[in-house]
DNA sequence: ATAGATGCAAACGATTTGCAGTCTG
DNA sequence: CAGACTGCAAATCGTTTGCATCTAT
């Protein structure tokens, strides 16, 4: 849970950690390994899971979970960016907040925390959704 | 997945309610059924993940996601707060920002989204931990 | 009566693990 | 060569569902 072990250079673990660097997406390690597959990859989906798990680790790539506990990943950048979703469609808009992000990191040193890290979701029914009177 | 149809009042609604109710943290569907359990309640586990299902629907309480994937449920507050937690102990420290919550309000409206719900989570090493050297 | 509520067992979906074979450093 | 890495199948784990049985209204 804590190792972050002596790693070796393999094409698998190449390939999943350039598949997520050439996207800013989220994606879940199921869309990561049909991905790849469709490349021509002949990867197993444990591979996949061990490798995101390994990348994670090694704070290379950062990740998240959706609201029905599906696991997403995305490659760490440098500007931290929060999502805002439609609970109907799915449908994401990126954000930012600088603001937010100081008064996160201030918050938690003030309690005493650490090596901070913090997400923001929040969900909506976006505009199309709304329009086509969804029952909620 | 979008009815809020006719309730019935039983006893077993009512427990969880109570429950929760009456206690300001997040629990499991699981720690429900146990602590349900524990107070005689011949409960079954089936009926307590319906009724969190169903009190979440009606608006009675919030539910949340934790690192690991797992529910949490906790009575819905009048007041928006959200989540300190040590990634280590799991030591949990509630917080509000009323200006985080109308800049996420705001932010929502401005993409034409209605019906907004956000949830802001921190993580980081607490005190202890650090002092403990525990290894990341 | 009649539709919602309940329990049990089986089903599920995402993720993890055991194990034997493979490959990197 | 030793220790990582990989794949497959089987095992977990939290949560959901099918179904027959109760029970509130």
């Amino acid at each position: 849970m804590s190792d972050t072990q002596r790693r070796r250079h393999t094409r698998y673990r190449q390939q999943v950690r350039e598949l997520l660097s050439g996207s800013e997406e989220f994606l879940s390690a199921q869309t990561v390994h049909t991905m790849l597959r469709s490349q021509g990859l002949p990867i197993g989906l444990t591979t996949v899971y061990r490798n995101l798990q390994a990348l994670t680790k090694d704070g290379t790539v950062d990740a998240l979970r959706t609201s029905t506990g599906e696991q997403i990943f995305r490659h760490c950048s440098p500007v931290q960016h929060h999502h805002l979703m439609c609970r109907h469609c799915s449908r994401a808009v990126e954000v930012t907040g600088p603001a937010l992000d100081q008064w996160a990191t201030a918050l938690a040193e003030v309690h005493g925390f650490t090596d901070i890290n913090h997400s923001v979701e929040i969900f909506g029914t976006c505009g199309s959704c709304a329009d086509t009177d969804h029952q909620i």
